[in-house]
DNA sequence: AATCTCAAAAATTTTGAAATTTCTTGAAAT
DNA sequence: ATTTCAAGAAATTTCAAAATTTTTGAGATT
């Protein structure tokens, strides 16, 4: 039986994205082969390409590391999130159309769901994911009418490093965390769908403050 | 006698960053092999590796290709760089010190006094890397004070992949062609050291918005 | 003429092992 | 006690060949 490299490419992703990994523990091709049942050179494949999302490290001559968490990486990370998100979405709220603001709608009811079950904090954890991928569909919808290919793409790639930073930082999903989160949710979707585009950009740097 | 990444890594970066492969143009590690006398999988990381610096694209189970060039993305990549500069560059202006001031001037110095070389025209073609070079180590100071790790490691990479564009881009370089240049960064330069970054973010965009 | 099938060719991916480099360990010297 | 150094261990990189997938193109079918 061969392997499917791309199955491997996901499963270390979302080990990543759920700090599975220890941050900056280093990720030997050889002893994850094993877990896989491939070679370590496939192991080694999929982790350049996962180096190319940043969620992975790599230093020539010395191999791969679940990236580091820092309070200052933290912080630049977000920093560059609200600079992405607010140019794309101030640059959505002018080309977008009816469609757009059809599936902002959509996306934002979606996640405005999951958000209220999760407020009731039964089972934060296994929701967890679910949450996030909801969370990363809305705030990629908002900024998918950019018309800048690059734009999206960096931002899909910093958004994922968001959450690995997220995940490994404790943090008490008290209850009114969510509830708050959701308020925030409702600001942006609000400004982007009156086609404010300033306070589209405050309602994101709002969202994202806590993180600076 | 083994070979070494490093080398070849460089070669086909300084190749891809002058052309000397046709936009979109397949990159079939078995071709590269024979020129570099190293195996296939060697120059398959290689290409990895620089798919990660966006001038090679890399798609699961076909291959890679010299990155294509269209107007769209020449607009692309000049609209993004200028959000990243702009941006580093205001920073930098608020968190640098005097050592920057002149580490800025040192790099502009070099560069105008190649500019001025190139402006006389004789062979243009053989200076440009040198050109090149002096350009980006303008630009690089410029944002280096800038407190955010991940913007400067984007905008370096942006940056080669703005060179990818212009090269494959046929242009005169007519005898003011770079004495308009040589105008654009002393604006650039002189913003900066008067700390006026709304100038300076002024400066940028009027540096690149022949490429929009 | 256009579309479909399918075998041959070409290209990519995977493998397992060899070659190389880096890291570790502990004894000898300062 | 600290530093230096060499030998061994461990990890990374490279290789060449095998396995798999994709592409190509000739011949058959509509």
């Amino acid at each position: 039986m061969r392997i499917d490299s791309t199955e491997i490419y996901e499963d270390l992703q979302r080990r990543l994205m759920t700090a599975a990994f220890k941050p900056g523990e280093r990720l030997k091709p050889a002893d994850l082969q094993g877990a896989y049942g491939c070679s370590a050179n496939t192991v080694r494949d999929v982790l350049l390409r996962l180096s190319k999302v940043g969620l992975v490290d790599f230093e020539i001559q010395r191999g791969f590391r679940a990236r580091a968490t820092s309070p200052e990486r933290r912080r630049d990370v977000a920093k560059f999130r609200i600079l992405l998100e607010t140019e794309g979405a101030t640059q959505s709220i002018m080309n977008g159309g009816l469609e757009w603001e059809a599936e902002l709608s959509a996306a934002h009811h979606k996640l405005r769901h999951v958000e209220q079950r999760m407020a009731l904090g039964d089972n934060v954890e296994q929701e967890m994911s679910v949450w996030s991928d909801a969370e990363r569909a809305f705030h990629e919808t908002l900024i998918s009418c950019c018309d800048s290919p690059l734009l999206r793409e960096t931002y899909a790639n910093i958004y994922v490093q968001f959450r690995q930073q997220m995940v490994s930082q404790k943090r008490d999903f008290g209850s009114n965390y969510f509830q708050a989160i959701t308020r925030e949710h409702q600001a942006i979707v609000d400004a982007a769908l009156a086609r404010d585009a300033d306070a589209c950009r405050k309602a994101i740097y709002d969202h994202l403050k806590r993180n600076l």
